[in-house]
DNA sequence: AAGATATGTCAACATGACTGACATAAATTT
DNA sequence: AAATTTATGTCAGTCATGTTGACATATCTT
């Protein structure tokens, strides 16, 4: 009846430090995006199709887990404007694979790059054997069961898709 | 001895699993909110209610970072529904100070269980040292220029605000 | 008494989610 | 060959949560 769930075992310092790190982790981007009059949207799915070459729509969406109603009006704005080219399937030609143009690469580049001094300044005195504990820690994190294209890439081989 | 990046190259890895770890970490608290009818919104108010008991609503936009016109829709909903309540100020009659009522600490609490759980799963196998260096790369990821009553206290004495 | 501050509220609007329905082209199955 | 399924795109409407601007009220400060 009385809960008292499990008053000292709650992690409320992670719970907070979570909420605070990626606020501040995006917030980085957002900034950014707004001179591109674009927004969090844009940013993922130019991250995912930069990052994962020939990404599928359907698997863009898996990844996403957005509806492609709503991935439509992003995805159609960005090839609009040249950030992303389609290119059809060769096994397949109802696919529509989805490559980053030159373009795509320098936004996405210069976002990753804000948030690469971020997390460099944060990992600053961490020796190596922290930062391989903190990609496990986050690894950890995600689940793996039902897991899409690229958590796939990211869990199954440990081969990387980009250098 | 992974490879420790060189000057100019970008952290792809780490980007991408901060972003799968987030989604699936607020994923837990999401699925649970739609059975209330609240949402993410909610979640983080009640969450610094309770954690900073007697919170002014000005504190709670600052911490917050939304405008009071946002606030006050999600506010008026958990003070209708009794999972906050309102006092006056003791010094200054004006400000409202915001209390979790026990409804909403049980609700709170719970979000906290399954996020909890997701993170100790996620340490499981990660030692007192490296427990602390995750808290050290956390923290050290938040903005500390202009920071909020609650990064004050976070960061500033070390004290907790609750047990 | 005048002004500043803390809070609340009304109205309008933007973004990025959602559901449901339907269209087309291409692949697969029968 | 015809029927069905799949991959994608699109129209229309809704919802949640953010925004700006304007204004009201109570209370504190000067």
């Amino acid at each position: 009846m009385s809960p008292a769930p499990r008053a000292g075992e709650l992690r409320w310092d992670i719970i907070e430090l979570l909420f605070f790190a990626y606020r501040d982790f995006v917030g980085d981007a957002d900034h950014e995006l707004e001179a591109f009059g674009f927004g969090r949207a844009h940013h993922r799915v130019m991250h995912f199709v930069h990052r994962y070459p020939g990404l599928k729509v359907a698997d863009l969406l898996d990844v996403l887990r957005i509806t492609k109603q709503s991935l439509g009006r992003v995805l159609k704005q960005l090839l609009d404007e040249g950030y992303i080219v389609q290119k059809t399937g060769n096994n397949d030609r109802r696919q529509r694979l989805l490559y980053a143009t030159a373009k795509g690469e320098a936004l996405v580049g210069k976002l990753a790059g804000l948030q690469t001094d971020r997390i460099n300044r944060a990992m600053q005195d961490i020796d190596t054997a922290g930062q391989e504990v903190l990609r496990q820690f986050l690894r950890a994190m995600i689940d793996r069961d039902d897991p899409d294209k690229v958590l796939e890439t990211i869990f199954g081989s440990g081969k990387k898709p980009r250098e």
